[in-house]
RNA sequence: GGGUCGUUAGCUCAACUAGGCAGAGCAGCGGACUCUUAAUCCGUUGGUUGUGGGUUCGAUUCCCUCACGGCCUACCA
């Protein structure tokens, strides 16, 4: 406290007098009429210079700026729905509120109430008669027109980002307006919102390190879920066929600008459906959601022009490792591969599974080429532990991603439904995890058990909504489409 | 994890090239001003230059350490 800052001082002094004024510059008895926006729509009907005498409107918002003129000044107050210029005027307002306006600070939220008024320049103003005081601020804002630039301060105090930048709430409100109109396009194609442990005791469904938590009662660790996958499935077995989640998957990698520890995921899945279907399914949400959110069917993504409404390119794994190596996975050895690779992609040399090194060949290699939308799919069989072979190649497995601008959005399979062989695949993970392979799947009996059961044939979507969010919001990094991104403590 | 760039007042930025009293705008404070809107005008406060070392008569500036962050890269989605 001593060395606290000399405004934030000055501001706790200024909120010492309002409270001798016996005023509570926090309670809220305040019974608001208008918003902001409501005011400009009331404001229509009014001509230059002129008051709308029949209204009283009564407006709380934060105070964004101020323009003194002696005994008289004019002020902008922020609410969600936008700003509104209000007025306040010594001979209006009465001397007493005057002065305890003096001590109102950028940054404090007050209550006007007033007749509205157009301004000699046409300005749509609230004429204050009453004002009242509801949460004294005591940190400074930034600067009026540069905003905040400083981006650890924009991730660290994302509160203040939303003040300071205008850009910042409607691309979180587009954020949310995406996720809703999803939940809209699949609640119309009958499919079913569930949830599934975000805490697991096997974390499976996906290729990732997980974080590892405690329970102290039962005494065991449990992993935060790198993916829902495995239960989702165990409800398709129950008896569910349309089936979806969006909520958060946890997984412990590096941090860039296309991953968080925690991101948001949906997952679907749907019985008696294939891969076939759920790219066709994939084309009509991603052009649902552009209409919907962008009121259009094309995107522009980092000065690439792209539509969205037509049928997508599909280029098989193998054909694009052909297109853009120069290397046929179905035709070389291990070694072979191991050896090609090391020229294309040097990090391949300490990798020893099929699957690491396909996956960097893909990944440096290949991704960079996809623009357009695009379906990478067929994988082969041993990267992709869960899917189902292809019905005509049983190298391969009915697999697809969909690509936008270089950006991987999603995973999809023609779910395996057969128990034995999923327990084969299992084990053949486990062998890739034994040569170092740390991310290789682990051996979920009780799933192998559901699948005893009998799942139906199953498609299964995964779209990560953060990466979808980028693409429709133009950002080039997952950070700023999420509130708040892990950082490290400051200090 | 590796590479690279950055960190100066509450905020946005100068000063660093070639070492010589750390500056401006906004915000704040005092004053003038009752239709302004980046209000204007006059005056003014505010700094351990991210941290800790080193070189030097002298370091915001040069060198090193560490912290945090951006970008690239790796793992991953």
């Amino acid at each position: 406290m001593t060395d606290e800052h000399e405004l934030v001082k000055i501001r706790k002094e200024k909120l010492k007098k309002i409270r001798e004024q016996g005023i509570d510059p926090y309670a809220l008895h305040f019974k608001r009429t208008h918003s902001s926006k409501s005011v400009h729509e009331c404001a229509k009907k009014v001509s230059v210079g002129e008051v709308l005498e029949d209204l009283e409107v009564a407006v709380i918002g934060r105070i964004i700026t101020v323009r003194e003129h002696g005994k008289s000044c004019f002020a902008n107050i922020r609410d969600d729905s936008g700003d509104i210029q209000i007025y306040v005027k010594s001979n209006a307002v009465g001397e007493k509120a005057y002065d305890l306006f003096k001590l109102i600070d950028i940054g404090d939220f007050i209550g006007v109430k007033g007749k509205i008024f157009k301004t000699r320049t046409g300005e749509n103003t609230i004429l204050v008669s009453k004002l009242s005081v509801f949460s004294k601020s005591l940190q400074t804002l930034p600067e009026k027109w540069s905003g905040l630039k400083d981006i650890e301060l924009k991730y660290r105090r994302r509160y203040v980002d939303l003040i300071a930048n205008k850009d910042i709430k409607p691309l979180f409100k587009l954020r949310s307006h995406i996720i809703g109109s999803m939940r809209k396009f699949l609640e119309g194609k009958k499919f079913l919102e569930v949830e599934t442990p975000m805490m697991q005791q096997i974390p499976g469904g996906a290729m990732a390190k997980p974080f590892v938590t405690h329970h102290n009662t039962l005494d065991m660790d449990l992993y935060l879920r790198i993916a829902p996958e495995l239960y989702l499935k165990r409800l398709i077995v129950g008896g569910f066929e349309k089936i979806y989640e969006i909520n958060r998957n946890f997984r412990n990698e590096g941090i860039s600008t296309r991953h968080n520890p925690e991101f948001t995921m949906l997952e679907l899945y749907q019985a008696f459906a294939d891969y076939e279907d759920l790219m066709r399914l994939t084309e009509e949400m991603f052009y649902t959601l552009a209409e919907e959110c962008l009121c259009k069917t094309s995107l522009e993504y980092q000065g690439h022009n792209i539509e969205l409404k037509k049928e997508w390119k599909r280029l098989s794994f193998v054909e694009a490792i052909k297109k853009y190596a120069k290397i046929d996975l179905e035709s070389v050895s291990d070694k072979e591969l191991k050896n090609s690779a090391k020229h294309l992609v040097p990090e391949t040399r300490k990798m020893n599974s099929f699957r690491e090194i396909a996956d960097a060949l893909f990944k440096r290699v290949v991704i960079p080429n996809l623009i357009e939308p695009t379906f990478i799919i067929d994988y082969p069989e041993r990267m992709c532990p869960l899917a189902k072979k292809k019905r005509d190649n049983k190298n391969l497995t009915e697999r697809f991603q969909p690509y936008i601008c270089g950006i991987e959005l999603g995973n999809a399979y023609s779910e395996l439904n057969d128990p034995m062989e999923q327990k084969e695949r299992f084990l053949d993970q486990i062998k890739d995890r034994k040569i170092g392979d740390e991310e290789a799947h682990l051996m979920d009996e009780d799933f192998i058990t559901a699948l005893e059961y009998g799942m139906p044939p199953t498609g299964g979507l995964g779209i990560g909504i953060d990466r979808l969010v980028m693409l429709f919001t133009n950002s080039p990094s997952v950070r700023d489409v999420i509130l708040f991104p892990q950082l490290k403590p400051q200090k």
